[in-house]
DNA sequence: CGAATCCTTGAAACCGATCAACGACTGTGG
DNA sequence: CCACAGTCGTTGATCGGTTTCAAGGATTCG
């Protein structure tokens, strides 16, 4: 039994799905810059209804022709490569509100899969349309720059963290990662599910799957954290960041 | 002895610098897109003239305030991370005619050091003007779209580097990574000077310099390379190849 | 020429991967 | 509602690769 009360996945789900319109989630990207209403109504015009996304099926796959930004509106997805010989390798985790297929438009093509971890629901934003949108617009244009630049910088971090990081401090990471994501859209910083499997956790930080379940397990063992499965309920935050200072010795 | 001719650091750099002419690297940059002679001079009026960098100085250090891309006109760069501890991260080796910078957009500081690894010259590119600049030259913007996107792609390429592969997996395609840019800029593929220390390296590819030096000194043994200090000759490129693809599994 | 940095190589320790077995959970269909 | 199959997760034991520690040698630069 945990000390604070779970909140189930389905409750999540519907909690912001009452919080939430039709394209909010581009709408919520995008208002913190100060477009005027005007400038809203333009935007809202470029961008779909919302589309869903059953658990388990693909936003797109690598190789796809790229024709849009895809703006998760509610949900969770992974993105991952896969090489020749089928080995996997999870490039990144999106949550709602977060902005995917930016790497496409090096090529475009899709670089990456995008698979919805739970039923989901996106906006597609076509790319060009968007261009130029924000040609008209100075400030949205800037935005995508700055978009675009936060996801190198996100890589940079995950760089790092594979480069330097010992097993548990990357689990450590990644479990603090999650916990301020899913905080600053208003859910329990303390306590969440995972969506993914322990084999994608490991893909993701470079790690196997039983190091990754057993570096869980030693953190309940030591009061840092609960784990049921899926469920995570992070107990001391300040040990886990810890942990990540001193592994970076 | 090796059996191809060596290149002096020194010859390449004044080869190169023979083709070269003032804001060449960021002309080079944005060519091949297509731009008019009357908007390739509007932007050579954006960017200053060629400022040197020795080596081992600093082009920007993280936490600056961000005005400007670099563009390298001529020389070589590496960008890091330092964490508070004082450990250090490559995120990346730059060469003549890439685009450095792009990380800060987000936040409007550098997130990391840029340091020339040779005497180097860059043009600078200030950010907004590029910005007011390509909303009135499309295809400029795409162009830069593109460039971030690019440097997404390759960071995700790192990632998987450094999340499946073992440590002769990585330098080898350290090595033919090298080689490839190397060879797209007219220089050879097979020879050439590595401007980084083994330490850097290794911290570009996660692992402890010993473990650098040791896979080169093994690579030359089974005679896929030659290794003079920082002079490396590239004898038997496949199977350096196949070596990432078992690498793999 | 001398000092400092950089590189190489060896031996031992350690961490995470691998192999293996079992248990738990999920979802489906009877 | 239960049974079942399949996926997912846990844990133990062993193995292997990389790091660590250490020493010596090479190169570079002032």
């Amino acid at each position: 039994m945990t000390t604070t009360p779970h909140i189930p996945v389905r409750d999540l789900s519907l909690k912001h799905l009452r919080q939430s319109c039709v394209n909010c989630s581009l709408r919520e990207l995008c208002l913190p810059i100060g477009l005027s209403a005007e400038e809203m109504r333009e935007l809202d015009t470029l961008i779909t209804q919302a589309k869903p996304i059953k658990r388990g099926e693909a936003l797109y796959r690598a190789g796809e022709p790229f024709r849009s930004l895809f703006a998760i509106r509610l949900g969770f997805f992974k993105a991952s490569v896969i090489s020749e010989d089928g080995r996997e390798q999870v490039t990144g985790f999106h949550m709602t509100g977060e902005l995917m297929g930016m790497d496409a438009v090096s090529s475009d093509l899709h670089t990456c899969d995008a698979i919805a971890l739970e039923d989901s629901e996106v906006c597609e934003l076509p790319f060009t349309d968007m261009e130029e949108l924000s040609r008209r617009i100075p400030i949205l244009q800037h935005h995508f720059y700055k978009l675009m630049s936060r996801e190198i910088v996100r890589d940079h971090g995950v760089m790092l963290l594979l480069g330097n990081m010992k097993a548990e401090e990357r689990i450590a990471a990644f479990l603090l990662n999650l916990s301020q994501r899913f905080a600053i859209r208003g859910y329990s910083a303390s306590s969440f599910h995972l969506r993914m499997t322990r084999e994608e956790i490991g893909s993701y930080l470079g790690l196997k799957l039983e190091t990754v379940s057993r570096s869980l397990s030693k953190f309940q063992e030591n009061g840092l954290i609960k784990v049921q499965n899926r469920l995570i309920e992070i107990i001391n935050p300040d040990a886990l960041k810890q942990l990540i200072n001193n592994c970076q010795q």
